[in-house]
RNA sequence: GCGCGGGUAGUCUAGCGGUAGGACAACGCCCUUCCGAGGCGUUAGCCCGGGUUCGAAUCCCGGCCCGCGCACCA
């Protein structure tokens, strides 16, 4: 069995384990171990703070597993399901639009119909030679049963994005039906991959944080633009021409489509920066047009380089409004929002003004119909007679039973469907490649050692204490304030086994900033020393201030001798 | 899904028809005042299922997993 020598690190360390290993595994599917689970929380909150708090958002969590009404409306029932033919004799499986279109130059609709057709029409044969089975539906959703017996059909999400948008209308009511807003999810998603592979790259059941910012159409900025306009950002548009550019120059120039996907674009870097990408091995690559999925107009991919090549954690894409105008259409419910005018408009208009009384008695129990029909005509001139439709049936009216007239009716604003920019993170890829990005090694005291070199905020184990001795009263000590720093909030670890050296090493390896060692002269004067992992320098601290010493250097990048005498330095 | 290569303690590896050996790690005890020290001891393994054979980790078939190539990747 081949592993890269990182991943046999996260299987050993307990950052990450194959999913029923005990029964044989299976693909595409991975267990978040103690070490990599508490990462992955961690980078969960930063992305929090950075999406939610930060952005006039709220985060809501719906069912994984969907009805199939929802992914019909999506479109997710229709795209996500390919029609695959597969060759009698080689075995290969081709999408049949991708093949067809390749062999004849045909464009055929993604139906086993269809394709069925065009294949029997073309005597389509496989590049071996051979001869097509029949055509069949390929689906990457996974499909469920709710409910007893034949039951109800169900998929599992694909996306949580979906039921963000099912509950829009409570969610504009909820924002006071004032845009822009935006509503976050972190949660499960599942797509049932053909041949799922690379480790974590590519799961059948994986984490998503997403965000659907709903704006108004010809509103596509963010009033907090100016943060990021100044960063200078890699970019690969969508000709494969590379820019190093600052945001508001790409703005400019016509390169990002509009300020707001700028925005998303400046505040992922930054989020993605602060967790442990490497700036040097992250840019922003535009969706070609034949790239995008079925329901964007544009696309900027964030790509990692890691030892699987640059590979996608964040897609951020302008999703306009497909998702709610089908959602509206398949529902039957009005899933737009009225924006007031900042001041009313006054429109002339020519309108029909029916006569009740003369209509009533002709019309009897259709007469309240006709009028509502002959109420949304628009007119131009004054018409002898117009026809209207009522219940299917064409009706002629003569001007005997309306009038027209020309009024000024004051407009306060409009109904309009929002245009939603998405923001979506694969948080198994993101973790992952935090980790690539943290490994190193250097030569300590002659001796190659290897170093996990997290920022300090997402270190799953934030300190270690150590007893410099394996035996009392150093052990003591050492429980006690490993007691003290857990009731302040501090993920502490305590370990007393082979020398202190090994344990060091041990901490270097799973990525822990900062160790504490209990030594003889504690027992003297009541300090201890702290070790910064990158540096393994030492300085001597009085032991009641370890908490607030150790608060502050989680969460800031200040060196350790800003905090007491060096002890030791390498 | 197809093709090629692989799967032996937690990890790495030897064995390749005759009852599985090592290194490192882990655990316990001893020793040790600061960067994978030492001594003694302990735990722990042939991916799963079938076949061939007196006998299978070893040969054959199927499955699962891992790596690579093709295809797929809304």
């Amino acid at each position: 069995m081949h592993m890269s020598e990182i991943m046999e690190m996260l299987i050993r360390r307990g950052y990450l384990w194959q999913s029923f290993e005990i029964y044989g595994g299976m693909a595409g599917f991975i267990d978040y171990a103690p070490l990599g689970n508490n990462l992955r929380r961690k980078i969960e909150n930063i992305w929090r703070r950075y999406f939610v708090i930060n952005e006039r958002a709220a985060e809501i969590d719906t069912p994984t597993i969907g009805i199939e009404e929802v992914f019909i409306a999506s479109g997710h029932a229709t795209s996500f399901t390919d029609v695959a033919i597969e060759c009698e004799s080689c075995g290969r499986v081709y999408r049949a639009d991708h093949y067809v279109k390749e062999k004849l130059g045909i464009e055929v609709d993604e139906t086993v119909e269809a394709v069925k057709e065009v294949m029997d029409v073309y005597e389509l044969k496989c590049e071996c030679g051979g001869k097509f089975k029949d055509p069949a539906p390929m689906n990457l959703m996974f499909s469920t049963t709710i409910g007893p017996g034949r039951g109800k059909k169900g998929y599992l999400r694909p996306e949580t994005a979906q039921g963000m948008f099912v509950d829009f209308k409570r969610l504009a009511n909820f924002f006071r039906e004032k845009l822009p807003f935006g509503v976050a999810q972190i949660g499960r998603a599942y797509r049932n991959e053909i041949s799922p592979r690379q480790g974590v790259i590519r799961l059948r059941e994986f984490n998503q944080a997403e965000l659907e910012f709903f704006v108004h159409p010809g509103e596509k900025k963010h009033p907090n633009f100016s943060l990021y306009a100044n960063d200078v950002v890699k970019l690969v548009d969508k000709f494969d021409n590379e820019h190093e550019i600052s945001l508001e120059e790409a703005v400019e120039k016509g390169i990002i489509a509009n300020q707001i996907l700028a925005y998303f674009i400046g505040k992922t870097r930054r989020f993605l920066l602060e967790i442990g990408i490497k700036d040097e091995k992250l840019r922003f690559r535009q969706h070609k047009d034949d790239e995008r999925a079925h329901y964007a107009t544009d696309c900027w991919d964030a790509e990692v380089l890691t030892s699987y090549g640059w590979i996608e954690i964040v897609g951020i894409a302008d999703r306009t409004d497909y998702d709610l105008k089908r959602h509206s259409k398949y529902s039957g419910e009005d899933l737009s929002v009225f924006v007031p005018y900042d001041e009313p408009v006054k429109v002339r208009k020519r309108k029909i003004v029916p006569i009740l009384s003369k209509l009533g008695p002709v019309f009897r129990q259709k007469a309240k119909k006709v009028a509502e029909a002959l109420e949304s005509l628009n007119v131009e001139s004054e018409p002898e007679e117009v026809e209207v439709e009522v219940d299917g049936e064409k009706i002629k009216v003569t001007k005997e039973f309306f009038e027209v007239q020309d009024v000024e009716e004051e407009v306060v604003g409009e109904k309009v469907i929002p245009h939603v920019i998405e923001p979506s993170f694969g948080l198994d890829r993101i973790t992952y490649s935090v980790l690539e990005h943290s490994f190193g090694k250097d030569v300590v005291d002659g001796e190659e050692r290897r170093v996990l070199r997290l920022k300090r905020w997402v270190s799953p184990i934030e300190v270690a204490v150590l007893p410099l001795l394996s035996r009392e009263p150093f052990e003591s000590k050492a429980m006690e304030i490993v007691h003290t720093l857990r009731e302040n909030g501090i993920f502490t670890d305590y370990d007393d086994s082979g020398s202190i050296g090994r344990r060091y090493r041990r901490y270097d390896e799973i990525g822990t900033p900062f160790c504490i060692t209990v030594d003889h002269q504690t027992f003297e004067d009541d300090t201890v020393t702290i070790r910064d992992r990158d540096t393994t320098a030492q300085v001597r601290v009085e032991v009641s201030k370890l908490p607030e010493i150790l608060k502050e250097l989680l969460r800031s990048e200040r060196d350790i001798t800003e905090f007491g005498e060096v002890f030791r330095q390498v």
